[in-house]
DNA sequence: TTCCGAAATTGCGTTTGCGCAACGTTGCGA
DNA sequence: TCGCAACGTTGCGCAAACGCAATTTCGGAA
């Protein structure tokens, strides 16, 4: 687990600050994993008896709602961790996450939890760092819910997507992993037709390139006026 | 700061397991401080340079826009900690406080923080687990945003508020603090107007009354299937 | 006690976006 | 290579909720 790993982390932004030997104690514990695109990583409600790193690849983090209803809480990027519940206090996963594409992770056993935080304030501090964005982000989610129109939403959601992890084509900056409308509609609380005919139009006006499961954006700025409620672009 | 605190404070769940010597160093850098109703204890964007533990009373946390347009995130009954923002590795507040009432605080320097947590890992955990609660509530509010109906979101702010500071009175259980028309529609993403025409169709059907920023629920029960999207009750 | 302003009510027209349904398309596995 | 299932598109009607505006009610300050 130690020399193997070192390079593969080694510009992970979670451990900077920690020396060499210090990372070959924080990875002692740990475990690499694969998991194949659609499969779960962890479920919601499941126990919570490990926590991650995705070193590569992409997770959806999925909640569904007793009466079967999904919401995607958010999308996360290689270089974060996940399913850190006890940073939180919870025993259980609140979410699912599966792999958008195949993924590479690290996994801790939740006991060395203590362990780690204690004796590696940084590594700490990176976790509740991260704790404390994902509830920035989820509250920015929340106001833009409550204040903004559908359009806006729908095109947030895909700058975002683009911004995370867009990667340059011939077609302009594509989303490197499969979206469907689906995904979008679940992303921003409406349906899979309005995204449709959203990006429908966006194409017509020559900002947004789209196909199955694949969206690249032509016209980064224009889509940003249309995130701002611009009435046209 | 000692021995007078320690009787309020007593039965403040985020004490819960501090000996009585170690609250007299919890509270040794703390002071106390009064907000008359209205007035901000923090405002969004403004340094971090204290936390707060409400001690009596009821706090607003609202975000404002860079449009003037604001979401309330939250209310804060007695008992919990607010502006914990380097909990969350941040050194400004994300949002402003404000006294629904009058309100009586502790407070601490930001300074205070790396020591109190390193020494009283109690405390600590409470505040991890207050910013966990946040996060799944806010996640929480991002489901109910996405997937229900205004009038469901609506009678759900209700019965909360009715849940964290109800007071039985003879028109059944009333929200404990003022609140308009405007405040509801600020919780859950719609306008007074909508607000106000739900108030009083559940008023003429017998599930609440309601003045001037004043509302007490009457039948929690069928206000609840409401909330559940019963098409009648 | 009176008066003023903030809060609340309510009617009406309009818009947004959903729901349904039918149809087209694409890519993968047999 | 074919066939099928998942994905995407689009037209149409409708309901939910907004926006505006006019009016009323209420409570506190003068």
């Amino acid at each position: 687990m130690a020399k193997l790993n070192r390079s593969l982390i080694a510009d992970v932004e979670i451990f900077n600050g920690l020396q060499d030997e210090d990372l070959d104690t924080v990875l002692e514990p740990a475990s690499a994993l694969r998991v194949a695109k659609d499969a779960a990583v962890f479920e919601q409600g499941g126990a919570a008896e490990r926590f991650f790193l995705l070193l590569d690849g992409a997770l959806r983090v999925v909640q569904t709602t007793r009466e079967g209803q999904q919401v995607i809480a958010r999308y996360i990027a290689a270089g974060s961790l996940v399913g850190i519940a006890p940073a939180i206090g919870r025993d259980t996963y609140p979410a699912s996450a599966v792999a958008a594409v195949d993924c590479v992770l690290l996994s801790w056993p939740m006991s060395a939890w203590p362990d780690l935080t204690a004796r590696f304030p940084v590594f700490a501090a990176n976790a509740y760092r991260t704790v404390g964005q994902r509830l920035q982000e989820t509250q920015d989610r929340v106001i833009e819910l409550s204040l903004a129109q559908v359009e806006q939403r729908v095109a947030n959601a895909v700058l975002r997507l683009v911004r995370q992890t867009g990667r340059k084509t011939e077609d302009g900056i594509e989303i490197d992993f499969p979206v469907s409308r689906q995904d979008i509609a679940d992303m921003t609380g409406t349906t899979l037709h309005t995204v449709s005919r959203l990006l429908s139009a966006w194409e017509s006006q020559g900002m947004v390139r789209s196909g199955r499961k694949r969206i690249s954006v032509t016209d980064p700025h224009r889509l940003m006026l249309v995130s701002q409620g611009a009435k046209d672009a």
